[in-house]
DNA sequence: GGCCAAAATCGAACCGGTTCGATAAACCCG
DNA sequence: CGGGTTTATCGAACCGGTTCGATTTTGGCC
């Protein structure tokens, strides 16, 4: 591997001017960087970023924090960032914490030590040490999904309460008046505002909010799953549930179809997110689509700006709520 | 952030003492090691990473690059090999490549420059040049899913050949005799590997292989769509169609579905992998499932190991395959 | 040609560890 | 108690860059 010394060695110069030249300063004249260029082509010099990391005091890499990369939704964002991030000359460090905020905080603790430069993160606790503690690690990030604060981040989400809003509306239009909603963790901003649009949306209809028709499903398919058998074998069962994710999505179709109970026959289905594999699910699901590559694109935007302005004032937190599509399948029967 | 300098001067030793008392050496003294130690609390010293990695030569980061993390077997193989890493020590890069060799050298040179301990590798590509450019970068590697060589690397997989076997005996015990197979690229080891299986099983069963049944899917879902159409519309029809993966085996059963051809009344379906969502998705598939968990776990054993012997001479390239499991859904049909 | 400011280049310190040969201290045994 | 080993500790170089104040070169202008 050549180093700059060689390279300075080659060219006749000081190992600091081949540093300024390479990383294009205008304080080196055009003839000397021309001959340092050729210098390092001709070596085949490729910079250490180790060493620059040690140096810089910061690396090039972006870490993303994110609760279970196996949920397709979650994969498709990691891809998108990742091919910004390679674009923009950054790799990725992902993690999967399991949704575990220990384990985020954790993995946070780890990124620092590794001077990552920026970090994309989907927090998952809310307690105030929890907020206290990501606030600490004074890190150039950027904020997915669940908002915490005040914390020195940008924030960026679909906006979750229109969402839900969104298809409870759709659902109420086709003659719906027991609704009911399996929410996300309890406490969590994405759930708690998924589960306001749904409140809303029905106040604003006129209709009863029946407090025995909102379960938390904990974003999870099982719990989902569960939930949905209690709801269907009620003596005066929804005719319509809405989850707030994807998992939750299929948990509650898996049930209906265990139990026999036809959908969109006799009970209707939708669910925030898109569900994956959608195609060969039958019935077709009724969603709310999440535009994951503007959110990846969005966020890294914000991150990279924290990036390039790490050294100056603390930037404004800023926040960025994008328009979930409604996507109609068969999941959902007009009703009366 | 304390560095050993700062612990030195409290423990009053030198900063090398202090680096050999961390790193757990024995040429320490018992009672300067706890001084030490205490030293280190105080000050709540904790290394860095980059430090070391620039005067090891090598860091604490393991690579991984892979086809398409949003293929859920992959991504669980993900959550897998962090968690193993994480208890070890090591934190993971991930890079996607879409299954682009060109990319995934990129990557590499990347990873390389990163200094990183060693890298899971899945490669796609099999050209003299790009098994030559893959041994040249002379990292701890090991090899998943597709054998290039000969290479100094560990190679990890299930068993292609006898996966698809498994499939193909099962269907022909079913009674079917018309078994059409969607392979995976054409050229590529596992792909190559599983269509042997399927050959040779039907061979064996006194069979005569119609090549004409034989198409190359890509592991791609829509093109394994496009060959399912292909397929279903000839006069004379498979009676089963065995597909190489589980992108392929869905996307075969989106064009029964499409089609109208009922599965498994009028074909059926058998694939390799398992299903993501399989639950909700019917009939159930009948598959050859890969132990994902033992996967991770001896590709980082493999893994660990060279990293360890990093310094001593070349490993003798070990292989160790896995035997699939079977499991009977509703996808496939009994004839005659 | 000489003087001064601007531009280009250099040298050395630094980032925070590791490593190894050299030195100093402790130990063993006759 | 002295000589010869071990054993423990130290100092300094090194990994490969970056950065900034100091120094040299260049160029403009009278």
């Amino acid at each position: 591997m050549a180093t700059v010394r060689d390279v300075a060695k080659i060219a006749s110069v000081s190992t600091s001017t081949v540093s300024l030249a390479l990383s294009g300063s205008d304080k080196v004249s055009a003839k000397t960087r021309q001959r340092i260029w050729d210098a390092a082509k001709t070596v085949g010099y490729v910079p250490n970023p180790v060493a620059q990391s040690l140096a810089r005091g910061h690396s090039d890499m972006i870490g993303m924090v994110i609760g279970d990369v196996s949920n397709p939704f979650i994969a498709r964002f990691f891809k998108e960032v990742e091919r910004i991030s390679l674009k923009r000359g950054h790799m990725v460090i992902v993690s999967d914490t399991d949704t575990d905020p220990a384990r985020e905080l954790g993995i946070l603790r780890h990124l620092k030590a590794q001077h990552v430069a920026g970090v994309l993160f989907t927090p998952y606790g809310n307690s105030p040490e929890y907020v206290e503690a990501v606030q600490e690690f004074k890190l150039p990030m950027v904020v997915l999904d669940h908002k915490i604060g005040p914390i020195d981040a940008d924030f960026v989400a679909t906006d979750h309460e229109l969402a839900s809003a969104m298809l409870t509306e759709h659902v109420i239009r086709l003659g719906h008046r027991r609704i009911a909603h399996i929410a996300g963790n309890r406490g969590l901003y994405s759930a708690e505002q998924r589960l306001a649009g749904f409140r809303k949306t029905i106040a604003k209809a006129g209709l009863q909010v029946d407090e025995d028709l909102i379960l938390y499903g904990e974003y999870d398919g099982d719990r989902a799953y569960e939930c949905t058998m209690r709801l269907l074998t009620r003596p005066d069962r929804p005719t319509a549930i809405i989850t707030a994710n994807n998992m939750m999505g299929l948990g509650a179709l898996k049930a209906t179809m265990d139990l026999g109970v036809a959908c969109p026959d006799e009970v209707s289905l939708a669910t925030i997110d898109d569900v994956p594999w959608g195609d060969v699910i039958r019935p077709r699901m009724t969603m709310a689509v999440q535009p994951i590559a503007d959110i990846a694109r969005v966020s890294m935007e914000f991150l990279l700006e924290r990036i390039k302005r790490r050294n100056e004032l603390p930037i404004q937190p800023r926040e960025h709520l994008f328009v979930p599509q409604l996507v109609i399948g068969q999941s959902c029967a007009r009703l009366g």
